[in-house]
DNA sequence: GCGTATCTACTACCGCGGTCGTATTACTGC
DNA sequence: GCAGTAATACGACCGCGGTAGTAGATACGC
């Protein structure tokens, strides 16, 4: 049972950036939250703070931090929702499913392919 | 699209009590969550915090304070989840699906569930 | 060389989840 | 009636996500 790992909006988007770009500066950063218009300076801090807790690392190239993750998008999304999970359905994942089936807007073609996927995936377990 | 709603970990715990139980006074929500040890105080200072947000309500019941959800789970649970899948799947849900297939343990008898849940919703959407 | 543009560092602040200690109020058992 | 108890009210504090202004360092253009 690993740490919660809280992670906010901001951080995630982040993180995205990194993972998208493999590492970037904090300008490259910035530029690609345009969407939120936020100072380049509140991007530096949270890459601090981001480093101290480990999330991220940098070198340095000329005058400018190069950031990159410590955390794999895998490792990050699998904590979240498995984090998710657990406070919400006591870690029954066919319980978020049955959630997720029961109240999202989801259309036929997306069901099959869900369908398929779970078809799939019983084949790999039953396959030696 | 509604606000965030952000809620931590008491919060929550607290509401499933409330969701249990319908309502409930301090000292049962405290008893309820007597696993984490947590003064009295902090449970009552919550909820009050709660009720300025809309979350719960009270009602008076001699000397106590008889707390009630002012929110269902299925909308808290249906928020905090399209939340999560916003921020980490940008509200693809097989994505998020997928996700817990390829990178959960899930046994044989979950995916069979699984399956016979989705022939399902599909039959129910089929029909008139 | 010098001014300017561009980085990072530092500091500060807000809001809020979470955690309590202490004060106050009100009931209850004797 | 009164002491003790049990409940809420109030305020304090920490950590952290998020936001940003300002200061200090440094390269760059001319």
């Amino acid at each position: 049972m690993k740490k919660p790992l809280r992670l906010g909006d901001l951080q995630v988007a982040i993180l995205r950036v990194l993972w998208d770009e493999g590492e970037a500066t904090v300008t490259r950063v910035t530029e690609a939250l345009a969407g939120k218009r936020r100072a380049p300076t509140t991007i530096a801090t949270m890459l601090t703070k981001m480093e101290h807790r480990g999330l991220v690392a940098h070198r340095v190239e000329g005058r400018q931090f190069v950031y990159r993750p410590r955390l794999s998008e895998q490792e990050v999304t699998n904590t979240l929702v498995a984090d998710l999970t657990q406070r919400l359905f006591e870690g029954d994942i066919s319980a978020l499913v049955s959630h997720l089936l029961r109240s999202e807007e989801i259309d036929k073609d997306e069901l099959v392919r869900l369908r398929a996927m779970i078809v799939e995936r019983e084949r790999e377990e039953a396959g030696p």
